[in-house]
DNA sequence: GCCTATTAAATTGCACACAATTGAATTGTG
DNA sequence: CACAATTCAATTGTGTGCAATTTAATAGGC
C-alpha cells in the first residue's frame, strides 16, 4: 500500500500534517510578528490584548477580562500588576463585592489607544490574505475552538 | 455613520473580531485539550510534538528538531532534558561535529509510539470537524503562518 | 595554515499559561 | 439566621517561548 507510512507527504505521522501543530506554530509565528510593533509601546502580546479588551470597556472585573481572553487569574493577576507598573492600568476592589478587582485605565493607558492603532493595520499586510480570507478563517477556528472547550467541558 | 465603533458587532476593535486573537486562543485551547490524554503518557503537549518528531525519524540534532517545531535551544534544551530525565530519549554529542547533540530515542521512548497512537484518533474528534476541512484549515494557516514569518525575516 | 566569521547548544532572564491550592467575601438553603 | 457551597482573586509550582549572551567547534577567506 504505498499511500501509508510517515514517508507518505500526506502521512498523518509526520507533524507538518497535524492541524494541531499547525495552529501551535502559527500562533507561535503570531506572537513573534507582533512582537516588534508592540515592543515600541512596551507591550507583550498578551498585554496588548489584555488593553484591547480595556479599550472596549473600561472598568471590568479580573473574571470578565479573564473570560475574554480565556485566561485565568493565575496568568492574569501578574501581567495586570505589570500593566498597573507600568501606569496603564489602575486596579481597586470592588466595594459593593469586594471579592473583586476591577481593572480601569489610566490616561496613560488611555492614550495608548490611538498610537495602537496602526498595529492592526501593519499586522494585516503581514498575514498576507484579504480580508474575506481573514474572516472566513477566523469563523471557522472559531468554531473549531468552541468545539474544544466543549470536549474539555464534556469530559469533566 | 452605523458600521463603525466597537459596539457594531462587525468591529475591527472587538477582541473577538480579531484573526490574531481566534489563533491564540484556539492554541490554548488546542493545548487545554490535548491535555488530559497526554497526562496520562507523561508527556506536556510541546513534549508529545518532540516526540512526534521523534517517532518520524531517530538521531537528530536539536537544530534540526528546532527547525521542524520552530522553537530554538533556549526552549528545546530544558524540554529534551526532562524527557532524558523521563528516560524516552539519549543525548548524545555528535562525535564527527562536536558542536551538535544527536537526539535519540530509549526502547520506551520508541515503545510509547504505540500508547500514543489513540491521542490523534480522539483529538480528530474533539475538534469536531471532517477531515477534508481539518486539511483546508491546516494549509490555510501554513500559508498565513509562512507569510507572517517572511515578515519578520524582512524587517531584519 | 591562520584568523575571522559562522554555527550549534547551552545558559540567563523575563513573561506567559495553567493546574492546584489558599483565603476572603458572598450566595443559597434550610 | 446559621452555615455549607460557591465565587473571586491571589499564590505556588512547573513548563514553556524567546531574546540575548556565552562557550565551544567548525568553516571560509586570504
Amino acid at each position: 500500500m504505498e499511500t501509508a507510512g510517515a514517508n507518505n507527504p500526506e502521512s498523518l505521522l509526520k507533524i507538518e500534517n497535524f492541524l494541531c501543530f499547525a495552529i501551535y506554530s502559527t500562533a507561535n509565528a503570531v506572537t513573534r510578528a507582533y512582537q516588534p510593533r508592540l515592543a515600541a509601546l512596551g507591550l507583550t502580546y498578551p498585554q496588548y490584548l489584555a488593553m484591547v479588551v480595556l479599550w472596549e470597556e473600561e472598568n471590568q472585573t479580573v473574571k470578565a477580562i479573564g473570560d475574554k481572553l480565556s485566561l485565568d487569574s493565575g496568568t492574569l493577576t501578574p501581567l495586570l500588576k505589570r500593566l498597573e507598573t507600568a501606569g496603564l492600568i489602575t486596579r481597586r476592589r470592588d466595594t459593593v463585592d469586594e471579592r473583586q478587582v476591577l481593572i480601569g485605565l489610566t490616561a496613560e493607558g488611555r492614550a495608548m489607544r490611538d498610537k495602537a492603532e496602526s498595529v492592526p493595520v501593519a499586522m494585516g499586510k503581514a498575514f498576507g490574505c484579504t480580508m474575506d480570507e481573514a474572516k472566513g478563517l477566523r469563523s471557522e477556528l472559531i468554531t473549531m475552538r468552541d468545539n474544544l472547550v466543549e470536549s474539555i467541558e464534556g469530559a469533566k
